[in-house]
DNA sequence: TGTACATCAGTGAACGCGCGTTCACTGATGTAC
DNA sequence: TGTACATCAGTGAACGCGCGTTCACTGATGTAC
């Protein structure tokens, strides 16, 4: 038996590896953009060694998603929060943990929105991952703003912070973004 | 001399009849997954034919925005109408404006999101075109909401109708997306 | 502990598919006289 | 108006590039005895 399995642990390194370049890449060139060959480059390994570890950029982009659901914060906390939206600072926590999220996630996250364009599956992905927390806060959008559809105040919501996020990430603080989200919802839900 | 010109005329014919083919191709399939093949396929002429009229589907692209921009109805009469966004009507008319747009052009619009994903020169385009409406918008929030920064206000606006528009376009109807919008900018901007 | 064989991760050159692009050809229109 | 030649729009088979995918090979690790 072996003492230390030498062998799974190298296979196990070189796919982080493949895998954390991958991430490293789609940011630079975006995921259309990546090619196979650019991912094992960047990871400084051949060409032959990607198939290894994975049967297509398509599963790659799975996997990474697979270890992003695994980590579990996607809507860290929002559950035990208060979800009475006529209330600012409710409103607030939701914006900072959508905002957190997108930033800990955004390559990952862009590279899936970028796979569902061209995929078909890849758009089925994203709407089956999106989903719960959709209904969460189209439910606190119902409480709020019983007069208007809250599955449609929700996915203004959700559409307000990752397109805003995509533009300002990086170009304002953090906080001076989530305080204008904040405002700006708050106003337009409890108008 | 000839009479009519019949080969112009058939030339131009052809032009009109590839660039209503690749419309709707765009429309089925999106820009990304268009092939050659399948806008002259979809025009009903040979695959040569395509480069009599483009040198690529990117010109071709660049084309059909000419077309867009040549039409003139980009910001139509946004100029001469009401510049106050402290007032419901005035926000509802830009609205309505930017809808129609969308509508008119939604897969022309949709084809350059795609491109400008890929390629960063119709990214470039795609910033230039919509710069001076976007300029415009700010101009009216930094009377209405002095308090935050124009630009990113007018961001919003932006990012909420496109993005709303591709979400519900055909699924509920054009003045109930409106009043929608309208009501949340209101409440956004005035609060 | 030592030796012989098996298995596996990794390599990179070679293969092949999809699709953009070209090009020799056709038939029709235009021009010259 | 008629004839001979030139030009052009359109055709579709052939070509070739880029890139995903495979595969025979290497060296190292694991297993059997």
């Amino acid at each position: 038996m072996a003492e230390t399995g030498v062998r799974k642990q190298r296979a196990a390194q070189t796919e982080a590896e493949l895998k954390a370049a991958a991430v490293r890449v789609f940011a630079r060139v975006g995921y259309l953009n990546a090619k196979i060959i650019d991912i094992t480059a960047e990871a400084g390994r051949a060409t032959g060694s990607f198939y290894q570890h994975f049967t297509s950029k398509e599963e790659l982009l799975q996997r990474l998603l697979a270890d992003l659901l695994a980590e579990g914060d996607a809507s860290a906390g929002m559950a035990e929060h208060s979800d009475d939206f006529s209330d600012r600072e409710a409103i607030r926590f939701h914006v900072a943990a959508y905002w957190g999220f997108y930033r800990r996630h955004r390559v990952v996250m862009q590279a899936l929105q970028q796979a569902a364009i061209v995929d078909p599956e890849f758009d089925r992905v994203q709407r089956e991952m999106l989903e719960p927390d959709q209904r969460h806060i189209a439910d606190h959008m119902a409480k709020a703003a019983p007069s208007s559809d809250p599955v449609v105040l929700a996915s203004i919501f959700a559409a307000l912070i990752s397109t805003f996020a995509a533009t300002w990430f990086d170009k304002i603080p953090d906080d001076d973004a989530i305080k204008t989200l904040t405002d700006f919802l708050y106003g337009g839900i409890n108008r």
